[in-house]
DNA sequence: ATTATGTCCTGCCAGC
DNA sequence: TGCTGGCAGGACATAA
């Protein structure tokens, strides 16, 4: 690498010794592989440490030639020395950054920050059965725990709401009540979706969600639940309703994905 | 310990 | 026309 360019601070804001420690790190090292973890990606350099990205919700890695003209929200960019393509990380909103950090673990080494984040279903070594028992231990909502990336990871609001659709479950139903089928049947679904949405290159409403190329996906298009207020279900064909979820939306069934009942705990003497 | 909530940020769009 | 407020949302810090 001939070098790196931090354009906003804020983009690398994770990188704890500050944005020119970050450049001095990256000046002439080489990129031996890629990875991912759910919503996480990293480049492995030779000296066993990696830049970790994340895209927040508007970020973009871009693969663009030195003359294409800079993104008004280009944040950083690594520049090759074999003179090809840079890579360019856009970013309107700023939820998103780049860090370097060590790696750490023998068997599967993963950026310090992200040990805790669990498998996605996407990974071959990735767990169902023991993605169903911890689901199943917690005591919170179902979607709540779907979003939960130390437990599974890659689910965002847009494949939790289209894997409880699958599974004809409502993201308010109580983790601990639920039958181990059920469990596995919104967690097989998620990675169903996440499968799918990627043959399809992704869920793009806007110019925001792009691949390296800057191109759009067409999940969107295959969207059942999310975003679908009013829309008639595909299943039953009663229309989608949005509810409020943590200040977001979450949309479902009314018919497939009955809103279970208040069960209080024991009310207090 | 686990679980819940507030916060960060910018651009777009509906409504007045 | 131009302003305001709501919305989009991932992960972490903080609170309970």
């Amino acid at each position: 690498m001939a070098d790196a360019q931090v354009l906003h601070p804020r983009a690398v804001r994770r990188h704890a010794a500050g944005p020119t420690d970050l450049v001095a790190r990256l000046r002439g090292r080489t990129i031996t592989a890629a990875c991912r973890r759910g919503k996480y990606l990293w480049l492995v350099t030779e000296c066993a440490d990696a830049v970790l990205a994340h895209l927040g919700m508007s970020g973009q890695l871009l693969v663009s030639e030195p003359s294409v003209p800079a993104h008004k929200h280009l944040r950083a960019r690594l520049v090759f020395a074999d003179g090809g393509p840079e890579l360019r990380f856009v970013d309107q909103r700023t939820f998103g950054g780049l860090s370097v950090e060590p790696l750490v673990g023998g068997q599967d080494p993963l950026p310090a920050p992200i040990r805790h984040i669990a498998r996605d279903p996407m990974d071959p070594a990735f767990d169902l059965e023991a993605a169903v028992t911890s689901l199943r231990a917690r005591r919170t909502e179902l979607k709540r725990a779907l979003l939960d990336q130390t437990l599974v990871s890659g689910i965002g609001n847009i494949y939790a709401d289209e894997a409880l659709w699958r599974a004809r479950l409502h993201g308010a139903r109580q983790t601990a009540t639920l039958q181990h089928r059920a469990a596995r049947a919104v967690l097989c679904a998620a990675g169903e979706v996440m499968a799918e949405a990627l043959a399809q290159g992704g869920t793009s409403f806007d110019a925001l969600y792009v691949n390296v190329n800057g191109n759009s996906g067409y999940f969107d298009r295959s969207l059942k639940a999310y975003g679908q207020a009013d829309w008639p279900c595909a299943r039953c064909g009663t229309p989608i309703r949005r509810e409020p979820f943590m200040n977001r939306s979450s949309y479902s069934c009314p018919r497939c994905q009955p809103r279970p009942r208040n069960r209080k705990p024991n009310p207090l003497p």
